[in-house]
RNA sequence: GGUCAUGUAGCUCAGCCUGGUUAGAGCGAAGGUUUUGUAAACCUUAGGCCGUGGGUCCAAAUCCCAUCAUGACCUCCA
């Protein structure tokens, strides 16, 4: 790296046109004028990596002590160096630069990067005034990967939003002025989202039984938040994942399969960085610069861009359930299923026509939403908390949509208004899970977005011949596959303190029904009737161990198996069996037709997968965590 | 990422403060006895580099440092 010093009376610079498609975003083009200032002109060079930061900013501090002055100008300054870094490189080390250089100094600025520049500066006469250096990586051993940091994850301070509740009767109340029920969710929704206070302090209910229940654990031999799952977990996503497919097919949307990688320096990806706050993995291989997707998006947009569209055809619903999403979150920020590195994520976007058909949309996958997160398990009325945030700008222009949508849920619903369209989107809501200890986590969410037709180019042709942009929808209607276990297993929880046996949705449940026979002369029998039972789709197990019934019983009930049967000398070649059924803890006499009948009844609108262990019990490996 | 806490058998944990024979328990596993009727039958055996790496000491699970992992909090969430 490069780096010229000038200790200067002041500096006036003015951005005047994009140099490179890197370029970033930048809000106001004005010039600028900063006095009594140290400007350091660098040129990231091709070697230079994050190792680099702390010398730098060494560097940078201890020129500031000698010549006592604390205001710093970061200005980028290509013509340094002949051997330059990649724009994307160059941006992230230089964000890290000012990021870092923010303790150290008074004011740091930093000139927009990738844009021709005139600028006026006036330098002191002293001897340090001009100071020149030249600084290596560290280069032993391996580079330290980059992290980008894009610039909507350090804006967001800045982000100005106003809070208001909104009540079924079409009214928004400010949010201080809102007698917010005592202990409720909703309240502590708003204090998790205006970061106020935290409830309790204890360890998430869920992570002890995803364990417990050998759902998914933590694999410490991979990066935090990378979770395994057991075959019971796995079956369990397996069928949340066909479920919410066959919803969304239902609905219209087109399933399309896009790479979990793409390259950092493409034009309009690059860009999407910025308007996106989160970090990312990134994977460096041979001369590209790649990183991990953290959402569908991208592939969808670039496969719609070379799509021949016609306003006929519009909206037009693409959808993919992610096999993963990658966000790199702060490792403290890691816990069991509800925030993880590698997520699967439905995520349906839908190309509209206009703000128009966009609205209309809008309502359909809301009602899509609804029903999906209801066939989950999970109740949006009694089980979660809405959040709806817009624009000043949007909800002046739609103030009856807004409030006509949102009294679509019977209930008070969190509102945040942004004075100016910070994201990509101008509206949004969301589903939030609140656990007991008042920590909230998104499910279902929705997004209008007026930026990434015309970013990606996405074009369609409208019945007056001209080309156009789409307004594009982004709906994932149950949230993270991983989350919606989350909340189940939360959920389960909560009825624990209420009294009620915790249990999992039938149609979730690894063994619906147990049998236990007796003693081994049973097995035969036994074996009859569970065939029949799988042929009928209804996933059935033998626990042939030799243990006593009672333990086996024991068992079954900890596995929060629904429905037990024992079968001895009473029922061999009978038809009537005791069933032993968790949820209404009871115990009654039944025929398997009228069970199968029962059973088919709560789950035939939900989809079938055959068992993911052994039928007999004696031949699973015992999972123990 | 910061602060604090935790890491001992497959699992849950005791021992650590105050260093000292061979590191314990329950559950689970293996072998055996029992052929069992609705939430834990009985006996025997095996199982440990006390997270990892360094240090102090005659001596370290125990004290110190580093590191990794996990948790809580801070912060934040598409």
């Amino acid at each position: 790296m490069r780096i010229l010093l000038l200790h200067s009376d002041f500096i006036e610079y003015q951005p005047i046109s994009k140099e490179v498609e890197a370029a970033e975003d930048i809000q106001y083009k004005a010039s600028k004028k900063i006095d009594e200032v140290i400007v350091a002109l660098i040129a990231v060079e091709k070697d230079d990596d994050e190792s680099i930061i702390d010398d730098v900013c060494k560097e940078l501090k201890a020129y500031s002590e000698k010549i006592k002055c604390e205001n710093l100008l970061l200005y980028p300054y290509a013509h340094l160096s002949s051997q330059l870094a990649t724009h994307g490189t160059a941006l992230a080390v230089l964000i890290s630069i000012e990021n870092q250089a923010r303790d150290l100094f008074t004011t740091v600025n930093r000139a927009p990067f990738g844009w021709t520049k005139s600028f006026h500066i006036k330098i002191k006469g002293h001897p340090l005034a001009e100071h020149a250096k030249t600084i290596h990586s560290k280069g032993n051993g391996e580079k330290k990967e980059l992290t980008l940091i894009s610039s909507a994850l350090k804006s967001e301070d800045a982000l100005n939003s106003t809070w208001y509740v909104h009540v079924p009767e079409d009214k928004l109340i400010p949010i201080n002025d809102y007698a917010f029920q005592k202990d409720s969710a909703l309240k502590k929704l708003a204090e998790y989202e205006l970061s106020k206070k935290r409830t309790v302090v204890e360890v998430p209910p869920h992570v002890k039984l995803m364990k417990r229940l050998a759902i998914a654990d933590y694999e410490p031999s991979s990066d935090g938040g990378n979770l395994r799952y057991y075959p019971k977990g796995r079956l369990m996503k397996s069928l949340i994942e066909t479920y919410v497919t066959k919803m969304i097919h239902e609905y219209g949307g087109i399933e399309v399969e896009t790479p979990v990688m793409y390259d950092s320096n493409h034009p309009s990806i690059h860009s999407y960085f910025n308007r996106f706050p989160a970090r990312q993995y990134n994977i460096q291989s041979d001369n590209k610069q790649l990183f991990l997707r953290f959402a569908a998006c991208f592939g969808q947009f670039l496969m719609a861009k070379d799509f021949q569209i016609s306003y006929k055809q519009l909206p037009l619903k693409l959808y993919e359930l992610t096999r993963y999403s990658f966000r790199r979150e702060k490792s403290g920020e890691l816990v069991g299923l509800r925030r993880l590195r590698a997520f699967s994520m439905p995520d349906c976007h839908a190309f509209c026509r206009d703000i128009v058909q966009a609205k209309e949309e809008f309502v359909k996958r809301f009602e899509l939403s609804l029903k999906v997160v209801e066939g989950l398990g999970i109740s949006p009325n009694d089980d979660l908390e809405m959040v709806i945030r817009f624009t000043t700008d949007f909800y002046e222009q739609n103030k009856e949509f807004i409030q006509a949508f949102a009294a679509r849920l019977k209930k008070p619903i969190l509102v945040e208004m942004w004075k100016e369209k910070f994201f990509y989107f101008i509206v949004k809501w969301e589903f939030n899970f609140v656990d007991r200890s008042g920590k909230a986590a998104a499910l279902s969410t929705d997004q209008i977005d007026i930026e990434n037709g015309q970013r990606y180019n996405i074009e369609f042709v409208d019945s007056d011949g001209e080309k156009k942009y789409p307004i594009i929808l982004h709906n994932s209607p149950s949230g993270a596959v991983e989350r919606v276990i989350f909340a189940l297993l939360e959920k389960a929880d909560m009825e624990v303190h209420t009294g009620k046996p915790p249990a999992l949705p039938l149609w979730l449940s690894h063994t619906q029904i147990r049998i236990i026979p007796v003693s081994s002369n049973h097995l035969a029998f036994c074996e009859k009737i569970l065939e029949l039972l799988n042929k009928n789709s209804i996933r059935t197990d033998i626990d042939d161990r030799e243990l006593s019934v009672a333990k086996k019983i024991r068992e079954a009930e900890s596995e929060w198996v629904h429905f037990i049967i024992v079968i001895g000398d009473k029922e061999a070649g009978g038809k009537e069996f005791v069933v032993r059924e968790r949820v209404t803890k009871s115990q009654y006499n039944i025929s398997i037709e009228n069970l199968m009948r029962r059973i088919k009844q709560e789950i035939s609108d939900k989809p079938y997968l055959p068992l993911n262990l052994p039928k007999y019990l004696s031949k699973r490996p015992i999972i123990m965590v």
